[in-house]
DNA sequence: ACCTGAACACCGTTCAAGT
DNA sequence: ACCTGAACACCGTTCAAGT
């Protein structure tokens, strides 16, 4: 049983790789295989073709190599596809545009991680599935783990008392990844991104539906048809953390009025 | 493609099953093939050797059949999963333990919802996952759809105005789901559901781990080290809720003092 | 130390054939 | 209408053998 791994996200060989690339021979094809350039064709693949697709065959094939090569540097599947939703999460945390001249402060710092994060899985269709399994299979692992710092920092800024950090945080982080993951609305296996007209019709024809469903076992979804047919994801996703980011003011940070938020910058 | 299906969740063929139970005949292993009982042997098998172990052929094996006579009533395993979790969920909001006495009203009602299905996770643990898939591959499926329905009820009975029963709902579902997917604690494919010293050493090693992070990279996660050692998942996730519901009648029940909820039940 | 590639033990799904 | 069971096209992973 691997459970309560922890951390240990390396393969058992193949620790240092810090060797010199094999400098000129032939350019592209021919490069040194390392556990890195594995990694950053899973993530090729992952964005090209989804989750579904991503194969050992289909890197073998892309890396011209053999699986034994790729399982000299990776350990197994699993351990990969955390491997590469650590790197996109971590690029996508450190490369956040930066938020308008510190506009809102500590709130802001919250919500441009949380928009950071957002706009990484519209990108990367196969990233929500895969923060979910994360969470999941790994609920510390260096993914987890990533967006708990970087939530957590501008939290203790929010002026938190220490008592309460490690709850209000995960409270933000745990409403992040719900969102992320409905929002993704891809096919699952985050293939297609899926076009602004598909989305649309998507939204026209559950709504539609939704207005058909029993009025006894329905009622609220009946009545909500026509608002989630206009709603705008990301704006959702803003509101509903300037939603928890006010039950944490009000509880938790005193001398604040209640309710009163530092303004999101209009970005 | 078949993305956006929308609630088509019955195999092609095989619609009526009402027929009458071969009567007398031989009383266990004999029982006509319906949908019904292979998602029931779904969700034991699910129970007892977790989702990566339930198989067709598990299932073949149980049911005494072959894959043909599984195929003929469910579709494809995808939809077997959808069938297994809308079901487990279904019993698990209708059978929630009754508040005592209407204990908090509709804060309560909310309350009561989310922790039956947190209860239903401790019990299944392959739950957590399932409810993800269906949230990322069918964001309006049947589960969901159950779900929203139950919470966005209280939602409307709080007082919330109309134009924010879909924003507000939203905002506890992904949390709930999120904060659900994350407690789960399993290995993943929810097999065994790990003892409760299990869970205790795992939080000691985790939290020893914490504390010898990298102080540059990792100062908030090692700032929270004892306090997650020390929390309670269930009592956390009772406190997220309240933060969430706080920031409901903060921002959009009027009349209502802020930061002020009905006492929670201490049940 | 690093890589090759055949082979193994599995999957989900299909489909002609039976009743 | 419902079920059988062999067969198909895939998986992830292993491992003796090469360099």
């Amino acid at each position: 049983m691997e459970r309560y791994s922890m951390l240990d996200q390396c393969s058992n060989r193949a620790k240092m790789s810090g060797m010199a690339i094999r400098t000129r021979q032939s350019q592209r094809r021919r490069q040194v295989l390392t556990r890195e350039r594995i990694v950053e064709t899973a993530v090729e693949l992952l964005d090209e073709v989804g989750a579904d697709a991503l194969t050992v065959r289909a890197l073998t094939g892309r890396l011209a190599t053999g699986p034994g090569a790729i399982y000299w540097h990776i350990g197994n599947m699993d351990e990969l596809l955390e491997a590469a939703t650590d790197a996109v999460v971590a690029t996508a945390l450190a490369t956040r545009p930066a938020q308008p001249a510190e506009a809102g402060g500590a709130a802001g710092e919250i919500r441009s991680v949380a928009l950071g994060l957002f706009d990484a899985i519209t990108e990367h269709p196969w990233l929500a599935a895969q923060l979910a399994v994360q969470l999941i299979r790994n609920p510390w692992g260096p993914v987890t783990l990533r967006i708990f710092e970087s939530i957590g920092r501008p939290v203790r800024a929010l002026g938190v008392p220490q008592g309460d950090w490690f709850t209000t945080t995960s409270t933000l982080v745990h409403y992040i990844l719900g969102a992320t993951a409905q929002t993704s609305h891809g096919s699952g296996d985050g293939s297609v991104p899926g076009s602004e007209a598909d989305r649309a019709e998507f939204l026209d024809t559950a709504s539609r539906a939704w207005q058909e469903l029993d009025p006894d076992d329905y009622p609220f979804i009946r009545a909500i048809a026509e608002q989630m047919r206009e709603h705008d994801d990301r704006e959702q996703f803003r509101s509903g953390i300037d939603l928890v980011l006010t039950g944490i003011t009000t509880l938790h940070v005193k001398g604040s009025a209640p309710g009163r938020l530092p303004r999101p910058s209009t970005a």
